[in-house]
DNA sequence: CGGGCGCTTGAACAGGGTCAACATCCGTGG
DNA sequence: CCACGGATGTTGACCCTGTTCAAGCGCCCG
């Protein structure tokens, strides 16, 4: 899930949740409250599951750093990836409607999260009336989000799809200020391919021909965007990555 | 978005809202508070707009009869179907992250819906522990739902997506109980294509292959599902909608 | 009656999947 | 330190699924 990249907000103490704490909805006093509530884990090495399918539902989890993937799995077995996530965003928030994970989400690379137990969030939720429209906003963006990846996965092709993943990786790499022309893919070819619906094979070459382009630069994992026009126009005008103040 | 299929619920005085007053959740007096705020609007004739993008968000909608289809535009215009919604269902969810709706909903047949403000329903959930834990779950199970289309756009070929889709709108027909063998589809080929991802043709003829096979036999929009297993096997395992009760 | 929309059907095309071979990276252990 | 093996990534050739283009039909409604 994705955050809102336009809007204010400030560190909840040792917690920066963008988008969770606005200043405009939420007292001194009642970010201290949450605050009190949330949990602050140890640091999570690569590859551990923060839920897995079926675990009882309990706590929302906030990343403070690091990287997460998402992902459910079908009844037949096959693995879907649902969502990457960092610093800023909210995982956890699809065990609510039953009370248990419907699907797994791990981290890519070592990470930090904050838990934050839903029974004892409810109970806010009733008593501060920012945090609870804020966390109702929070779950209306990931609609939204989603139907945007509906449009992604339905009406672009491979390369339109690769270049608009690229472009929202760099936006939210910036934390929402503006765009990111240098980060890191912390996930394999493989887990794009699965994200994006396409072939292994497709992202490798598609890659492989930005690169022979000279559209962005790769070194191992590290990206660099060098023409973050022609990745634009690539992704279509439809995207909503494009910083403004960017002019190369 | 689909609610819950397999939970109780009650008609909320005239307005059945499925998985929205829980009796296990909500007192009779506080579903008579929660009734007190919806209006029940006059019926809307086909191909009425309930909101359009760009939209201030005033009021989320429970639809009492008919159906509706969702859709948002990307910036270059193109038109995605994000969903179609059934009695039972509710719309608008997706204005409440930014107070302006980011999409359009539009009545497919004559509808009745009912209309809740949102800024009343806010103040609700306040008070009311129970609607409040029912409306994080249903946009919680939105969520989940999301997750499996994305699953069916990148994963399912095309028979797989016609067939997925028959047997979700047959379920949902049936308000959850079960699974309605004859249903009509209110939509059109190019609605059905857009909101699968597929061309137009290509829905047309594997309709048509389905009918050449007797597993479903159609006049005009009227559907009827003659193999309800062969269409599940098409649907591939992972489908959800097949009532074991259902052995033909 | 006619025009437009919705739908069907056919034929040709192409985007991207599949299969296969090979290259590279990385952790492990000798 | 280097050798090995497995995981990851690249590249090429072929082929299939589903798109595109095109033509024509049926139905509804003015």
């Amino acid at each position: 899930m994705s955050l809102p990249h336009n809007s204010n907000f400030i560190k909840c103490s040792t917690c920066s949740l963008k988008g969770f704490c606005l200043p405009m909805m939420l007292s001194h006093s009642d970010i201290d409250r949450l605050d009190n509530i949330i949990q602050r884990n140890k640091l999570l090495e690569k590859g551990t599951k923060v839920y897995s399918i079926g675990d009882k539902f309990t706590h929302i989890y906030a990343i403070r750093s690091g990287y997460l993937k998402s992902y459910s799995i079908s009844d037949s077995g096959e693995e879907q990836i649902t969502g990457f996530h960092l610093p800023g965003e909210i995982v956890g928030l699809e065990g609510i409607n039953t009370g248990s994970h419907v699907g797994f989400s791990e981290t890519l690379v070592p990470s930090h999260l904050c838990a934050i137990p839903y029974d004892k969030l409810d109970n806010l939720n009733s008593k501060i009336d920012g945090l609870r429209q804020q966390l109702f906003k929070i779950m209306s963006q990931e609609i939204t989000h989603n139907h945007e990846l509906m449009l992604m996965l339905n009406q672009k092709n491979a390369d339109e799809k690769i270049a608009t993943f690229l472009l929202s990786l760099s936006v939210r790499e910036s934390l929402g200020k503006g765009l990111t022309t240098q980060f890191v893919l912390p996930m394999t070819r493989t887990d794009i391919a699965n994200y994006l619906g396409l072939a292994l094979e497709t992202v490798s070459r598609i890659i492989g021909k930005l690169i022979k382009q000279d559209v962005i630069s790769v070194d191992h994992r590290q990206v660099t965007i060098n023409k973050v026009n022609i990745l634009s126009e690539l992704a279509g005008t439809s995207c909503h990555f494009v910083d403004p103040n960017q002019h190369n």
